[in-house]
DNA sequence: GGAAGCATGTAAAGTGTTACATGATTTT
DNA sequence: AAAATCATGTAACACTTTACATGCTTCC
């Protein structure tokens, strides 16, 4: 008999208490702070019904852990969750990426637009990669570095990434409208 | 006195229906057989409930069309819905692209594989990059080309943007793989 | 005659966000 | 003393998907 698959999120709360965030709060504080939502968000309310639920279902298991005469709930892996995580980290299969963004959908309907107009949709899309890649270079790459001695060394990996990428689609957007401008 | 903005699911269907997609089915058709789902999708129960609130606040306004015996409502946009439309598509906002990608995220939690484990994920990245890339330019582009002389030209940009990204994510795993191997 | 495609919808469930509510501790 | 941060949770709403239900038309 094999449990039922978990979802993403289930996923992202397991892998962040097995590397050492085990409260509700150190959870939502790591995926803020380490901009993972860039790739997977979760708000606190869903955090914190995921952590009951995980719980319930014997994924985890939590421990009163006061700090002073503030709560803390400790929450670390069971057998189940480990097997469960463990899992799903070496499975073939890699769900396709889901992108939803409202800028190349408006560059679909370009056609609505004139061509100066045209350009301008373009421009605007060249300027919010820009501005994405900065913030990875400047806020998630020194962040990624600073685990890095803790263990983390992917993280830099994903910063890498996401600057790459950003950089790259400016490139293109901005050949676009060198193609644009020239015909 | 501003309308209240509409959710970028109202802006697709607004935007279909202004390029000729009159009907629920032909907008549903459409985003399923061009491949917009791959940067926002919308279900058929999405489409009818979205047309119908549509058309209840101003946007569209739908009339009989009928296929011989069989039912059909053929909508077309109102005033209202075509300034809202185009004021959406000239706005200077663009709201941030949202990236939800199981396969980044698992990456993100590399440090949890053997080094060994850690290059497969790399290489299933890799692969379901070259993958996407092969659909996009097998499928999408050759669907783009031929609405082109239908004054869909932004079409075949997109395409060419998700073939090429493909291409370049595909580049990235392999130069991190290699780094790997050889540290 | 059956399969595939055209056409529209409902019901229920899943997934996620925002806003609200509370209270302790640490930093300025 | 106030502000920021740590900590947990509830309630309401927003959005989307899956499964189901129906019936007509065209192609093989």
């Amino acid at each position: 008999v094999s449990a039922p698959p978990l979802k993403t999120s289930s996923y992202l709360v397991l892998g962040l208490i097995r590397g050492g965030f085990t409260s509700g709060y150190a959870i939502r504080a790591t995926i803020e702070g380490m901009r993972m939502s860039m790739y997977w968000g979760a708000s606190f309310a869903q955090i914190y019904s995921e952590l009951a639920q995980l719980e319930r279902d014997g994924y985890i298991s939590g421990r009163e852990d006061p700090q002073g005469g503030r709560q803390r709930t400790a929450y670390e892996l069971t057998r189940q969750g480990e097997e469960a995580f463990m899992t799903w980290m070496k499975s073939p299969e890699l769900p396709r990426m889901e992108v939803r963004d409202e800028g190349i959908m408006r560059l679909g309907f370009g056609d609505h637009l004139s061509p100066e107009e045209g350009l301008e949709l373009l421009a605007r899309l060249r300027a919010r990669a820009e501005l994405s890649e900065r913030e990875f270079r400047e806020e998630m790459m020194p962040l990624a570095d600073s685990v890095r001695e803790h263990g983390w060394h992917y993280a830099a990996t994903v910063a890498q990434l996401g600057a790459e990428y950003n950089a790259w689609a400016a490139r293109f957007f901005a050949e676009i409208e060198d193609q644009m401008r020239s015909s």
